[in-house]
DNA sequence: GACACGCTACGACGACTGTAGTAGATTCTC
DNA sequence: GAGAATCTACTACAGTCGTCGTAGCGTGTC
């Protein structure tokens, strides 16, 4: 049966990120950055991903030149959060704090790193 | 081609949850719990979420009984964990500290937690 | 104008996932 | 012991995703 939400694949997401990086692009220049990262795959291929990306309406597609451009719809904010979002949902069961604790426990971060957190927490904390 | 990591799907996550939660289980224990959550699915479903799970190594079965018992082999911080681990590489190019910040950012948060998770950064920034 | 080359459209296929039906074996109940 | 209930094993099917091949249309070049 349907799946409920039709996510993006990893295969669309790396094409989704290359056109976040880069803008707007065409199929073949898609391709080129995928094969100088050593990910060999056909033109078609890209050309399927970018078709299925339009589908799911997060690029959109100018066709008035004969070689298309495509063009993120969707902010990497965006993605990025909801699978975020998702992800607290379905693996901590809505509680982010735990998610938080666990990546922090077991992650690496650097002094700068902790005092932006600092500083975010404690602006939290007056806001509160 | 094969897909590099078979990873568990939705419904395959909802059942190994279940056996995080209550411990070694009947298809039939799992399938009456997942019907008291309003999840309106047959035994037989269940039953291929088990096999499934065996073959990707993550449940064990017992089968010296008539109704075989499932047990989960991988325990859930290892599960949320590579799936964390997943998502940082993923979306953030490996770099969690972005994603701790937009989390932190969008979510919301108890004095409690934000209490623990000032104690964590400071424990982290003296063992630094 | 003819031909090569690039581009898109469409179809295909195998692996994975959610979902379930059917068949056959085991167990329970009278 | 016979019939009912329960369980597993096997099969199936549709939808998604990664991956292309082929066909046909535009464009540029001699």
């Amino acid at each position: 049966m349907a799946r409920k939400h039709p996510e993006l694949g990893s295969g669309e997401l790396d094409v989704l990120k290359i056109l976040w990086d880069r803008g707007p692009s065409t199929v073949r220049e898609v391709m080129e950055i995928l094969h100088s990262r050593g990910r060999r795959v056909a033109y078609t291929t890209v050309l399927t991903f970018l078709v299925r990306l339009d589908q799911k309406g997060v690029v959109v597609c100018d066709k008035s030149e004969h070689a298309h451009i495509y063009r993120a719809k969707v902010s990497r904010q965006q993605i990025t959060l909801g699978r975020l979002r998702a992800m607290v949902r379905d693996l901590y069961d809505g509680a982010a704090a735990p998610m938080v604790l666990q990546l922090m426990s077991s992650e690496k971060f650097t002094p700068d790193e902790l005092a932006q957190l600092q500083k975010l927490i404690e602006e939290l904390d007056s806001d509160k």
